[in-house]
DNA sequence: GTCGTTGCAAAGCCTTTGCAGGGAA
DNA sequence: TTCCCTGCAAAGGCTTTGCAACGAC
């Protein structure tokens, strides 16, 4: 039977505090502010646990490398801004979908990756 | 001074041969063909280079990894067939220019992964 | 003959896994 | 008490690097 932890109450924790994709050190650092033993390894399996639960969805950022976010969010892009390192979520989608592949091709997903400076950053 | 070696050749032809984004082991595989002894340090310190040199471009495939492609071509995105592995280059962009980023981000890059099935793969 | 390049092997990242001890139920 | 989960350390992939031998010029 699946036991709740307190390595896994503070992951989960994290995610309800910062509502953005994390990555597994972001998800780490973090997480020992509740529970200061917490290691590498259990962040890494209750992440792909919560994966295969379905409550994480597992994104590879081009260039922060894969990154967590809550999957109850409605299909999204993300925005890498290259001046904090950040990655935001982007409602909406600004994919033209006519014409978007040859015939005879079937689109199934499709994953937008934007970069560039955010607004923060932008005003400084 | 840089130097033209037959290994560096025979990496060079396999671009020129596939015409399509090739992942590390697949440029040694196709290389080997011509220089059997071809090392795979050599094709990583290679591929670095022509993309220093700008004469190939690196993608980061969120399924595939790291491919490399050669740079010379008009900006455009890629498909990835998940029945036989291929990444695909689609001519042309299918993003909607008009209110991509919220006010104040710039936005100065963005790609676009596409994936399904392939007119062959569908086809059998 | 020079000295940049190669092959090999070792070492670095990031991620996963084996195992004994610890803690949730 | 049971047995799943954790921490630690070792081991896997992929990529980079150190070094002696090689080969382009």
């Amino acid at each position: 039977m699946k036991r709740y932890t307190t390595q896994r109450a503070a992951i989960e924790q994290v995610f309800r505090r910062h509502d953005r994709p994390l990555g597994v050190l972001e998800v780490l650092a973090a997480g020992r502010k509740k529970v200061p033993s917490l290691n590498q390894a259990t962040v890494y399996r209750n992440l792909k646990d919560m994966v295969a639960a379905g409550q994480l969805k597992a994104i590879n950022h081009p260039q922060r490398g894969t990154l967590y976010e809550r999957s109850e969010k409605a299909h999204h892009h993300h925005f890498h801004c290259h001046s904090c390192n950040r990655v935001y979520e982007l409602p909406g989608c600004a994919l033209k979908q006519e014409k978007v592949v040859p015939d005879g091709f079937v689109l199934e997903n499709h994953e937008i990756f934007l970069s560039g400076i955010c607004d923060q950053c932008a005003r400084q």
